[in-house]
DNA sequence: ATTTGTCGAGTGAAAAATGAAGGATATATT
DNA sequence: AATATATCCTTCATTTTTCACTCGACAAAT
């Protein structure tokens, strides 16, 4: 499993000049120089820059998905909202773990271009399957589906806010200490704003009823 | 008040572009051709598209944070709730109404450039200045400083979630009748939280008091 | 007549990609 | 064990492409 050094250079070369100036900012010069390789070894190693791209974000969601399966198979006997919690905290937890590749991804996604298509229709329409089918168990057929969509919406911006509003917080998150510490808390965070949904919509259960 | 139309069709083109394909990823031709000027008139006008890019995000944020001061200066007799139901509208009305710039932004404000930095502390300081100082006053001295933090990156990804997960939307609210509906059901939801988090937060001062 | 705007061609720099050659390492052959 | 061979990796030099920006001429407006 132990991979070409060089190859490995240069992908967390890349990840981190992406993470800083973007893909079209970045310049393979530049990470072959920042990953001390030859710049053609990119050409060989992944064909081109595109290439390089390619390879980084398949690999990032193959991972990325897998974590979410197996924490959903390992969790079927939970009740829904525990579930939904050991979810949240799995995918936090990887995003955490691949925090340059997980900013650079999320802010690339929302350009428009053959490439994220791709990526949307191979990587992130099951993410979002399988996400949704369990916010949804969660929320049960009470509220209006109108609104579940629009919590359904808040959660997901929960699940990337970090990871978009990196500035903000990284004054106030370093070391791998602190690191963990927030995945704990914002897990917490989360699972505050679940409890509430589930308890008022319970509450909109119960007025119906009476 | 009505600019020399080259020089609006070039801003309006480039906005599109920088949104679709983000600022490295767009050429000055690129621009010129879906204006329909010649290249040069970019350089004519804004130099260089450098020079264009700063005219449209100082002229973005200059209005923005206008519109914030407006708001808060009309609602200061009102309760720190209401105060805070308003600026959240006028600031989700205002993304709503600059949709692709505000995604763009939104998208390069991630990087990490000299002209991040400048706008950070020229624009973005203030409207977190704004925002913070409105919320904290509504949470009073009852929470843990440390929690309110956690909650105030959750209200700040509220604001910028639905143009970083636009492509998650671009189906549902299409047309200017869904745009609007859009806003006032999204402030809604919003709402429901900041409700849920005074009034948990009154629930600790109670516990406290007992 | 002077300012203001438009246009096409062109320049130089930057960046991506290519290709051939040399070196290292592993595998096979005698 | 020693040599030959094939495969993998690295490097240098070069080509091709892309792109931002400039220049000078021309037209329109004031």
């Amino acid at each position: 499993m132990k991979q070409n050094p060089s190859k490995q250079k240069v992908i967390k070369a890349a990840s981190t000049l992406f993470f800083q100036k973007g893909f079209h900012g970045t310049s393979v010069r530049d990470i072959a120089e920042r990953a001390s390789v030859n710049v053609s070894s990119i050409s060989y190693y992944f064909n081109s820059k595109q290439g390089l791209l390619e390879y980084a974000v398949t690999n990032y969601y193959e991972d990325y998905l897998s974590s979410i399966e197996k924490t959903l198979n390992e969790t079927n006997l939970l009740t829904p909202m525990d579930k939904l919690h050991s979810l949240i905290s799995t995918i936090i937890q990887y995003k955490q773990n691949n925090f340059q590749l997980t900013c650079f991804i999320q802010r690339e996604l929302s350009l428009d271009s053959v490439f994220v298509r791709e990526m949307t229709v191979t990587y992130l329409a099951k993410e979002n399957f399988y996400l949704k089918k369990t916010f949804f168990d969660l929320l049960g057929k009470r509220l209006k589906s109108d609104y579940k969509q629009y919590l359904f919406m808040q959660l997901k911006g929960m699940l990337i806010t970090p990871y978009i509003l990196h500035n903000d917080w990284k004054n106030q998150v370093v070391g791998d200490y602190s690191r963990q510490l927030f995945v704990k808390k914002y897990v917490r965070v989360i699972k505050d704003w679940l409890d509430f949904i589930v308890m008022s919509s319970e509450d909109i259960k119960r007025k119906a009823v009476n």
